[in-house]
DNA sequence: GACACTGTACTCGGATACGGATTGTCCGAGTCTAAACGG
DNA sequence: CCGTTTAGACTCGGACAATCCGTATCCGAGTACAGTGTC
């Protein structure tokens, strides 16, 4: 029951990546460097993202990564799945039928009973996963965190994503 | 989102002491045999759940473990959290203040959005899990599951719970 | 014959090696930019 | 002065080690039972 310290990583940039225009892109390293990771330890997941049609990526000197679709169609599901892997969490590995009491594989036809409750549980994680909107992650955050915080992520995106929109609005 | 296999293990052997009467007990070694275990490595299980006073252990020749409390008051959120720590999945690492933009502590009194939405997701998990009592599962396994593996189950339990009750009503 | 003692066998409990997965790092393939050269 | 070429630098992508946790195992501490000797 543990988490891989990637799928921070991973929501991190997500977040990140839906401040910035609909074609601007913000490179790995840059994404590190704002949240003191290893350029190319981050990589690794920005890939498996990109490997999830979570993100796109552009190469290239203005290279990076930028979402793939509307911040409002991508869940914290989609980016945990893709980082720590589809399969649930519980794997029976039907140790009921080990034991020195052999029966035929027809006394198994019914789920273990353990594994249906399991599996309950995780749906309902999963669940509650999938109700989480990166829209309403990056919403929250304007609103509930700090001011100062804020405007220095702005203004880190907007330093940071390419090509350089200078003329353009500067959102977040 | 990963759960150790002996998470498995710790259930199916609560389980089968909850089919033991009053104060017998069942040897380590003998679930071992009944799931097709190593001894000495489901001994460090069943140790997590007597220190997380779920189960109880007897030392002797006619010792073994047995439930500390009846099974109506145990849950399998209260297995898994003794199995794999209480610990949430989730670890906020605080990724967001370590960054080149070096705010004060006062900046971060509120707690990291994502980090609130992946603990909801658990508290949902969790909440799933402390509604299914070890009762339930047994219940509905005698119910549900095929008869010869109740029977075979049942006389497993009879032939190795001790002290032998031969006169008792053998019940599962 | 009954009781107390001692030895034994069996149990759990913690300390000790091993393997795989996660973490972390490096170098190569691809691509856009920009400068330099020729017309 | 403008178009083409070419070199460069920056990006992602996959392949390669180090470290940590989960897995597996062994040996020691403790306890109830059984046998034996004594009263």
């Amino acid at each position: 029951m543990k988490l891989g310290e990637g799928v921070e990583a991973a929501i991190h940039c997500a977040a990140m990546l839906a401040g910035v225009d609909g074609d601007a892109t913000i490179s790995g390293a840059a994404m590190a460097e704002a949240f003191g990771l290893s350029p190319s330890y981050l990589l690794k997941h920005l890939n498996m993202l990109s490997a999830a049609r979570i993100l796109e990526s552009v190469s290239g000197p203005a290279g990076g990564y930028r979402l793939a679709r509307p911040a409002e169609r991508i869940t914290l599901l989609d980016i945990v799945l893709a980082v720590e892997g589809r399969e649930p969490a519980f794997r029976c590995g039907e140790i009921r039928r080990n034991g020195p009491v052999r029966l035929d594989a027809s006394a198994y036809v019914k789920l273990c009973g353990i594994n249906v409750a399991m599996l309950k549980a995780e749906r309902a994680y999963r669940a509650a996963l999938a109700e989480a909107k990166l829209s309403d992650i990056v919403a929250e955050y304007m609103t509930d965190a700090d001011p100062r915080s804020v405007a220095a992520g702005c203004a880190f995106v907007a330093r940071h994503q390419r090509p350089r929109k200078s003329s353009s609005t500067k959102q977040a």
